[in-house]
DNA sequence: ATCGATATTTGACATAAACAACATTTAATT
DNA sequence: AATTAAATGTTGTTTATGTCAAATATCGAT
């Protein structure tokens, strides 16, 4: 019983928390002249990683000629640039230019800033446990959305 | 240091959290033959509510007109229903069919579910510091939010 | 060196969702 | 009589996505 009403509990902290990050995103990608589908396809890459349009295409599960178009506004607004993979001259290896990484940079940085902020409220102690519930989440969360596909 | 890596790490989950409750979304939506707007709608019924077109349309931030299109749709696929209010004939009381009901309850239900088995992975002694520290990352995004608007 | 497969880009076209703006209508309230 | 709530019809924009076909360049293997 009790073991229930937590669970709503936790339920409606998750739903409102989803609900404030997907403002929050919307919010974060028109700040810097971005749509939605390229926000989310900058946020991909790591400040280092290098890609090619398949690989994201498949990660994002968009067509490549979808991609192409994506990647077409990153370039043109200079977040990312586009070299020819030495190894494979066929690919396209897609990665952060300056500017990019910079963002990039700066959104981890500040999403990291507000965890930070949030464990300070946080008994040390309880911090492992904290990651290894948000673990299970996500986990439950994966499986679940698995079992539907 | 330790905290910060902490942080980090906390960062990453809460955001692969946030792309598999996106991507969950969606599907539920479709899974239910319904848009993402119809979707977003639909979840803001508490089961027994009854709310009319402006407050919805200012709930989710849109001109009442689109909101008349949205509900037309609920309506249109039997989710939701329109009455005329009797304290004020011009408003139309807005509320979820039979059918609303119960798919509202049962994503309800999905959703607590979830939680709760999580729940059972994790010690009782951490479930109200976990609840705690969900309640301040909401608290702080919203601040966060706020902010920048 | 040629042939078939592959990666990407490009152009064209199409759909549909999500929204706004505006004017009009209807009905009800104050 | 003036105001309000909602619906309706129209028109238009943007974003997101797909498909398909053609073009280009490259690779790998024969």
């Amino acid at each position: 019983m009790d073991n229930n009403s937590t669970a709503a509990r936790l339920a409606n902290l998750t739903f409102s928390l989803l609900a404030n990050c997907q403002e929050k995103e919307v919010h974060l990608a028109e700040l810097h002249g971005l749509t939605q589908a390229e926000f989310r396809c900058l946020r991909l890459f790591g400040t280092d990683e290098s890609l090619n349009n398949k690989t994201i295409a498949e990660r994002m599960k968009l067509s490549p000629s979808r991609l192409t178009r994506i990647i077409d506004g990153l370039v043109t607004k200079e977040y990312i640039q586009r070299e020819i993979d030495p190894n494979d001259r066929r690919n396209m290896r897609v990665n952060l230019s300056t500017k990019g990484k910079s963002l990039v940079q700066q959104l981890n940085k500040a999403y990291v800033d507000i965890h930070y902020e949030i464990l300070q409220d946080i008994d040390p102690s309880m911090h492992e446990q904290l990651i290894t519930a948000m673990t299970h989440l996500l986990s439950a969360l994966e499986k679940w959305l698995a079992n539907t596909e």
